[in-house]
RNA sequence: GUGGGUAUGGCGCAGUCGGCUAGCGCGCCAGAUUGUGGCUCUGGAGGCCGAGGGUUCGAGUCCCUCUAUCCACC
């Protein structure tokens, strides 16, 4: 299933496969939560921008339109046309992040919807169901996501808990998967790490839950507000202490220099909101740093996004046009943006890849942290 | 021509019985945003308060003249 291919020092190169096809990695996954990827981009536009893997959110696709309403359309694949592989998040961040009024028990979270108000009950149970339901290729553990800066009393009890409940995700899984009318059986399950930034508790946790043979391993809790330092610091202590012939993710992160410092400590699975929302608020990635098309320094910028680049955007259309259309508040101005940014981080992934292969992902890693001035 | 209204940053407006560095929305200029509510937040620039004169310790606020503009009537 999982193959590493090549390694250099901790830096995995490896691949996954699934159902819906193999995962070269490093990879990073392409944000879409409500089973689009915001800014007008179609899956037909995510083939030509070299994704490979979307990401989904079972919280919202439950709340709308229905977890019921996608397995009675086939899937999330047939629902939203899209046949490689698909991750989606469990909920458990939507609790930490949306949720108003929230209440965590031991057999799950009580909260309200963000879209009716009424209220919802989630657990390990119901989450997995739900991504059952939904078919992805990948499902997230059900876990909890408490502050970077929570004490660390409510941090162990945390991380306790959502290590039993990665228990009762495994068994929920296994039971649905052996059902004869589950759409994907071989859907797979990826356990998730917290504790916050405190070494001792990450790791304590790393441990229990690599017992459960989950079919990856993934940090949560991390780029919450804490130092980039702090965030390199736990996962530099706490990755050797996840199966090392599993997959490793780390959830919601980040900028092109959190990615390649990551990959460097045996990460090998990305996914953030950076590409897309930062793209539909105009700021753009290069291989020079950020820029931010809204500024007026390019109302008269005939160049392109970023010169020499392949994607739609930059093939065709100018800094001062794609500024017009963002000012104008005119969707294409988005889109062009949106596909901009995932097209550059998919092949920053691509490159790094390369460099593995070519056991040259040090100096890869060297040369591109110089020419990005900016981030 | 007569009567009435209005003139305050690029645009639209607040400014209480005259009282300290004249506010607000939009726009503009920047910055934030890490398992996404196309949201939101944070800064910044920009005003001889239509012009001139007067009253007063003090006028965007009161008085006079002029100018511009809008409405009604002729």
């Amino acid at each position: 299933m999982y193959k590493i291919l090549k390694t250099e020092g901790r830096a995995k190169r490896a691949q996954l496969e699934t159902v819906h096809g193999t995962i070269q990695t490093p990879v990073f996954m392409n944000v879409g939560t409500v089973a689009a990827i915001k800014g007008a981009v179609s899956t037909e536009d995510l083939e030509q921008i070299k994704t490979q893997v979307e990401l989904s959110n079972t919280y919202h696709l439950h709340v709308r339109p229905g977890d019921q309403i996608i397995r009675q359309l086939g899937g999330l694949h047939k629902f939203m046309s899209w046949e490689k592989p698909i991750l989606t998040d469990s909920g458990g961040f939507q609790v930490f992040s949306l949720a108003g009024l929230r209440k965590i028990k031991e057999e799950g979270v009580y909260f309200n919807s963000h879209i009716d108000g009424r209220k919802i009950f989630m657990g390990p149970e119901e989450s997995i169901r739900i991504q059952s339901n939904l078919a992805s290729t990948i499902a997230m553990a059900f876990d909890e996501c408490p502050s970077s800066v929570a004490e660390r009393s409510y941090v162990e009890a945390s991380a306790a808990r959502t290590a039993r409940w990665l228990q009762r995700c495994k068994d929920e899984l296994v039971r649905l998967n052996g059902l004869e009318d589950t759409i994907n059986k071989k859907q797979l399950l990826f356990g998730i790490n917290q504790g916050a930034v405190y070494d001792d508790i990450r790791i304590d946790h790393a441990r229990r839950i690599s017992e459960l043979d989950c079919d990856g391993y993934a940090l949560g809790g991390l780029a919450v507000g804490e130092s980039h330092e702090q965030m390199y610091h736990v996962i530099e202590e706490t990755v050797p202490y996840l199966p090392q012939d599993k997959p490793t993710y780390l959830m919601g992160v980040g900028t092109p220099a959190n990615i390649l410092e990551a990959v460097e400590r045996g990460v090998d699975f990305f996914d953030c909101v950076y590409p897309t929302r930062n793209g539909r608020h105009g700021h753009l990635y290069t291989n020079h740093g950020k820029i931010n098309l809204f500024n007026a320094k390019y109302e008269l910028d005939e160049r392109p996004i970023e010169e020499g680049c392949a994607c739609p955007a930059c093939r065709r259309y100018s800094r001062a046009y794609i500024r017009h259309l963002l000012k104008a508040k005119e969707m294409l101005g988005m889109r062009l943006c949106v596909l901009h940014n995932l097209y550059f981080y998919n092949t920053m992934m691509e490159e790094i890849r390369d460099s593995l292969d070519a056991g040259s992902f040090a100096a890869y890693k060297k040369k591109k942290l110089e020419g990005m001035t900016n981030r």
